[in-house]
DNA sequence: GATCCATTTGTTTTT
DNA sequence: CAAATGGATC
């Protein structure tokens, strides 16, 4: 039956109401017969894999969670998986919903599933990210959630520019209440799919005295009035769309046969919502993560959501992929044993393919001067052992312990590359370019004209502007429309007025050689005659070229679009900078943008209480802060195929001021028969390197008997007046219990931030309205009664 | 309207 | 010690 003709069929599997109906093999555990003797002549895709994978990709009926370790093949699973249900004739490849949160991710999944069922496949239309597979949705339907189906999407930027305006239109003191703020709090409340009138009243409360909720709904409305979405709106509303639309919501329940969902610790409310909805309880979803591996936290992932996973999908089969292909024995032993202090885990045990290896080392540094130095005549050493570059990868915590390095790095002629920062669509030259194209094709996009009006410097500044705003304001119409009538008035001053009205000209000239020349053509034009890349070859400045090569690079990426519309609807979600990976050159990065890449050499740097765990993570978000950043320093250890290194200095500038470090709890946190620990002092004998595994050290010679790591850890006591410590003896001792003895209303005093009155309790968080910093959610321990 | 200086504020990042 | 604002000045 596995043909096309049966996967057809599907209203057979299906009873009046929806509900999905298998007729075909029983789900549970055990393979079928069928399975079975299919596995017997194994499909040469099969080739290779371990019992559990195969299981996870035979394992097609019924709701399944697949836990993937690190390095334990999750991503060849997922494709392979794809290939069986295609090869086999479950279903066609447009029946297949498979949602990724990158789009590096993606591509890659795409480009393995063509690789797997060898050479061309009709495309797989339903693969992507969550993001782009709403749009392709609201596109479509566009109009039954209130929109046109050209609408745009507005990246943070302009969110914030949107915010602002919203802000001072309410006579709201943008200073203490920043638009920035407002974003990051409208933003939580879409993560966890909330309109503006579901908005709790407590969290409503803690921007600008209560009015949150009002704000949200203003901002609401002048994004449908400008027919357009933020990132956020596009899960909203296509799980509105599928609310509101019983037929579509059937629909498409019934077309997508199978749905795989990757990185599932990593999803929000709703996206979680979204996927509840698309899929039965008992439907055949296979959701792929690793819980240990959660660190989005701070943007919205729910970890809830792979914990719950059995609960919420009945009849659900739970697969452990432990099998890591990737690092030594001692790597894994040393993760392991460090994530195992997290508490709220499913728990899973890797197994290593290759034993034995390095042991992990452990290095204190004097100060990340010398960290730098230290790591970069390592690796040296290392190219000289004939690893190559590409395969050695630096990993901070944060972006600026990366600078010290590349410095380091230029003077020692070692070539790097950074990867992460801004991302090509979010420079400046490129939004700006957008903006202008933006503004030609959809005059009613009042957020692109008013970036570029005076972009190159026209001499139109606020005045002018204002004016533009009010009369477009209570007539009701666009900016440009506005602009168009006040450009035959006297509203404005000569001056601006024949620029504006040189610059309306241009803008329908443009317009006009739409559909004359070719969309790439028109673009070199709307760029030079706006007089924009002549601002950039005037510039002197060093990144100007830079710039204009990103411009070039912008306006070759069209080609691949059929016209200039079809290059904005997808621009926002599908471009980002390739960056070259040919060359060979050390790889600088956060930990964050490690995630699920891999290196034979590790470099761990910044391993300080404060910096790592960052002391920010504890104070906003205590124990569940604390597991997160551990969850961190796993996935960092776990990148390492042979060697993970670990670094921490006694003393690193922060904000410009040397402060003296103790070293990360995490470092304790690591089995001592799988670290050795490297007496840093041959490079400098200044300082020694040193530790409690001093013991297990002897036989590898070495002076251990105080140095650093005694007197770091003496340092604690001694310490005690600063934040850090204090607070995290708190904040492990603290439960929710604590909380309940907090009252509304109550006035309270926090180290940190002041006087100030609990406006909201949230189990062990309360949200303050502080009488200098304003309002924020802070963990209950580090507050006072006054 | 543009430019310069002072003040402030500092994670992590995808879409 | 930066970068990124914002206000004050030209």
């Amino acid at each position: 039956m596995q043909n096309k003709e049966a996967s057809q069929i599907t209203n057979d599997e299906y009873s009046e109401d929806g509900i999905y109906n298998p007729v075909s093999e029983p789900l549970g555990e055990s393979l079928s017969i069928s399975q079975q003797a299919r596995m017997a002549s194994a499909p040469p895709y099969l080739d290779g894999l371990n019992d559990e994978q195969r299981k996870a990709i035979l394992t097609i009926e019924g709701p399944l969670l697949v836990l993937a370790g690190a390095g334990t093949g999750k991503t060849r699973v997922l494709t392979t998986r794809i290939t069986h249900i295609l090869v086999t004739g479950k279903a066609r490849p447009s029946e297949i919903l498979s949602v990724t949160f990158t789009n590096k991710a993606a591509r890659e999944m795409k480009h393995r599933i063509g690789s797997l069922m060898g050479g061309v496949v009709e495309g797989m239309p339903w693969l992507g990210t969550f993001h782009s597979i709403c749009v392709k949705l609201l596109r479509r339907h566009a109009e039954l959630v209130g929109l046109k189906s050209n609408f745009t999407i507005l990246d943070t930027d302009d969110q914030i520019r949107l915010l602002k305006q919203i802000i001072e239109a309410e006579d709201i003191d943008a200073k203490k209440w920043t638009p920035r703020g407002l974003a990051a709090l409208i933003d939580g409340w879409k993560n966890r799919a909330l309109t503006p009138d579901q908005v709790p009243q407590g969290d409503a409360m803690i921007f600008a005295n209560g009015r949150g909720a009002e704000l949200y709904e203003l901002y609401q409305s002048r994004l449908k009035i400008l027919n357009a979405v933020d990132f956020g709106d596009l899960l909203m509303e296509a799980i509105r769309l599928l609310r509101e639309n019983d037929d579509i919501l059937h629909k498409y329940r019934n077309q997508f046969k199978y749905i795989l969902v990757d990185e599932y610790q990593d999803t929000n409310v709703a996206q979680y919502l979204w996927l509840r909805l698309l899929a039965r309880n008992d439907g055949n979803i296979c959701c792929v993560g690793d819980d240990d591996q959660s660190i989005y936290g701070w943007r919205g992932a729910e970890v809830d959501n792979i914990l719950r996973f059995e609960k919420d999908f009945i009849s659900s089969t739970v697969i452990r992929l432990e099998h890591n292909y990737r690092s030594t024995q001692h790597i894994l032993n040393a993760a392991s044993h460090l994530i195992a202090h997290n508490e709220e885990r499913l728990g899973k045990t890797l197994r290593p393919d290759a034993k034995d290896g390095e042991k992990v080392t452990v290095s204190n540094v004097w100060d990340s001067v010398e960290e730098a130095r230290s790591i970069g005549e390592d690796i040296e050493r290392r190219q000289r052992d004939g690893i190559c570059l590409n395969e050695m990868a630096i990993l901070v915590r944060t972006s600026s312990q990366m600078r010290e390095f590349e410095d380091r790095f230029v003077t020692m002629a070692i070539p790097y590359r950074v990867i992460g920062g801004p991302r090509f669509y979010e420079r400046m030259e490129i939004r700006d370019a957008l903006a202008y194209f933006r503004a030609v094709l959809q005059p009613a996009d009042d957020l692109a004209f008013e970036r570029i009006v005076n972009t190159p410097k026209r001499g139109l500044g606020n005045a002018t502007l204002g004016i533009l705003r009010s009369h477009a304001r209570s007539e009701q119409i666009p900016l440009m429309a506005a602009t168009a009538e006040l450009v035959d008035t006297e509203e404005v001053k000569p001056k601006p007025r024949k620029t504006l009205r040189d610059l309306l000209e241009s803008f329908a000239r443009w317009r006009s050689q739409i559909d004359t020349l070719k969309h790439t053509e028109l673009a070199e034009i709307i760029l030079e005659e706006s007089g924009y890349t002549e601002m950039w070859q005037r510039d002197k400045s060093i990144e100007a070229q830079g710039r204009l090569d990103n411009l070039k690079e912008l306006i070759r990426s069209m080609d691949g679009f059929e016209n200039m519309q079809g290059f904005l609807e997808h621009i926002s979600l599908v471009l980002d900078s390739e960056s070259q990976a040919d060359e060979a050159k050390v790889n600088i990065m956060t930990l964050h943008s490690a995630k699920g890449l891999e290196f034979d050499v590790v470099y761990l740097s910044g391993w300080e209480e404060g910096l790592f765990p960052s002391q920010r993570s504890l104070d906003e978000n205590g124990r569940a802060g604390l597991e997160e950043e551990r969850r961190l320093a796993y996935v960092g250890i776990t990148r390492a195929k042979k060697q993970a290194k670990i670094y921490f200095a006694n003393n690193r500038r922060i904000h410009g001021m040397w402060q003296s470090t103790t070293p990360s709890r995490f470092v304790d946190e690591l089995p001592a028969k799988d670290v050795a620990v490297i007496d840093a002092s041959n490079s400098n004998n200044y300082n020694q390197a040193i530790s409690r595994f001093a013991a297990h050290d002897m036989k590898f010679g070495g002076s251990y008997s105080t140095p650093g790591w005694q007197r770091a850890k003496q340092k604690k006591p001694t310490q005690a007046k600063r934040e850090p410590q204090i607070l995290e003896g708190n904040l492990i001792a603290s439960s929710s219990e604590e909380a309940l003895d907090f009252m509304l209303g109550e006035r309270i005093f926090h180290q940190k931030f002041g006087y100030g009155k609990i406006i909201q309790i949230d189990g062990n968080k309360l949200s303050i309205d502080f009488e200098k910093a304003g309002s924020k959610k802070v963990v209950a321990s580090f507050v006072e009664k006054v």
